[in-house]
DNA sequence: ATAATAAGTTTAGTTAATCTAACAAATTAT
DNA sequence: ATAATTTGTTAGATTAACTAAACTTATTAT
């Protein structure tokens, strides 16, 4: 059974792949919030296991079985994520720091419960896919806000991260999951935009907004 | 913030300390399945932090620090077990596992959310009290079946002890929390009792059994 | 009362996970 | 092309939690 600490490092290594293909040990350890020699140690040791594959000054990769174990973590915490939300009540700017350590429970039954009493769910409350059991996971390509056109309307499908800061300016602006966005109009000097939804006629999104906000173009 | 491990040592000297009153450290270690110098050592850690007193050669016992903050963990650990029962629909031989890692998990809102959703539940689904948020634990006196008499009617309100094994054999004589026992008659030469209740009949029970079901005397 | 046993303690050592300090390799900028 | 910067590595130490082995104190039995 892996550590706790071990299971940070897979899934660390695991999200920090699916978003830039190619990891380095410095980016691990700023994420992980350890130092770089820390990493680098557990690094070697990782290897060793048979987690990860890795050679002295390059970049890093995960095995197969590195990959899959990484991607059960990740399914727990997604899972854990979206039975907070649906049956208790909790908010999707809340779960995360919870779901970081029930991620770490060893039970599959506990897992498969949840699954289950959600009906087997395929995202979690942020958009993010769900890994199946077999540690699949099968990653959508959907466009940010921000390359979309004025006149243009789309639905909210997910977000490229899901800081609990950003979580809550979005909640201030009662923007969720699904909403359809109306693309009123790109200001060119800053590409902030002015969209409608809802019950929010002509509500403005700086560029870094509409850069993390993935959308279903719906024409 | 103490770790799994000082909570798992608190926990254990509340427990025992509950049912026996003083606690050695052999005691100690047998419970938590570390050698006698690995619970000695923690002992002196825990003394110096203040969450246990303890003198060379003499029986261990909580501080009021360390009794409130095991009965928080213990708190913790009994919600889980009501949560995973009533809510999740596993069954009572099932849950110890689970909350045994649940109940480590450090949030305040995700507790207050289960104890609410359960609304304020005051026994576990082994009968044991749950103590408040305070970590005041009210310890009912409740009367093991072996001491009562032919004839009487009680009803089964807790257990002693929760192993697995015994729930799955009080599971296959369909015995559960709040059946209403008639005692029809004891053997004297072994002390066993033939008891009638819900849909079973004249069923005997050994000694051992009889002294780990606790119930109240309706008459 | 003393020998035998049980309970508790100390010492020395291990492993996992972390750190700081010093150094080496690779990359980038001039 | 070489200097500056960034990235990665090694060495040495620390802390928490554990162990085995040796020893001491307390309890029990004869």
């Amino acid at each position: 059974m892996a550590s706790p600490t071990v299971e940070n490092y897979l899934k660390a290594l695991f999200l920090l792949s699916v978003e830039k293909g190619e990891v380095n040990i410095t980016e691990l350890s700023n994420l992980l919030q350890v130092k770089l020699p820390t990493a680098n140690s557990m690094i070697k040791n990782l290897n060793e296991q048979g987690w990860v594959s890795y050679e002295k000054y390059k970049p890093l990769s995960l095995t197969p079985k590195g990959k899959k174990k990484a991607a059960l973590i990740v399914r727990k915490h997604r899972l854990t994520e979206m039975y907070l939300v649906e049956k208790m009540g909790f908010g999707w700017e809340e779960v995360h720091e919870i779901a970081e350590q029930v991620e770490h429970i060893d039970s599959t039954i506990f897992f498969e419960r949840m699954d289950e009493l959600l009906g087997n769910p395929k995202i979690d409350p942020h958009g993010s896919p769900i890994p199946d059991k077999n540690g699949e996971m099968q990653q959508k390509n959907y466009d940010p806000l921000g390359i979309c056109k004025p006149g243009e309307t789309v639905k909210l499908v997910a977000l490229v991260h899901s800081s609990s800061e950003f979580l809550k300016f979005l909640n201030r602006r009662e923007l969720q999951l699904g909403a359809e966005l109306k693309i009123e109009s790109i200001e060119d000097y800053d590409k902030s935009m002015v969209v409608s939804y809802e019950n929010h006629p002509f509500e403005t999104f700086s560029k870094d907004v509409c850069d993390v906000l993935l959308v279903d173009r719906l024409g």
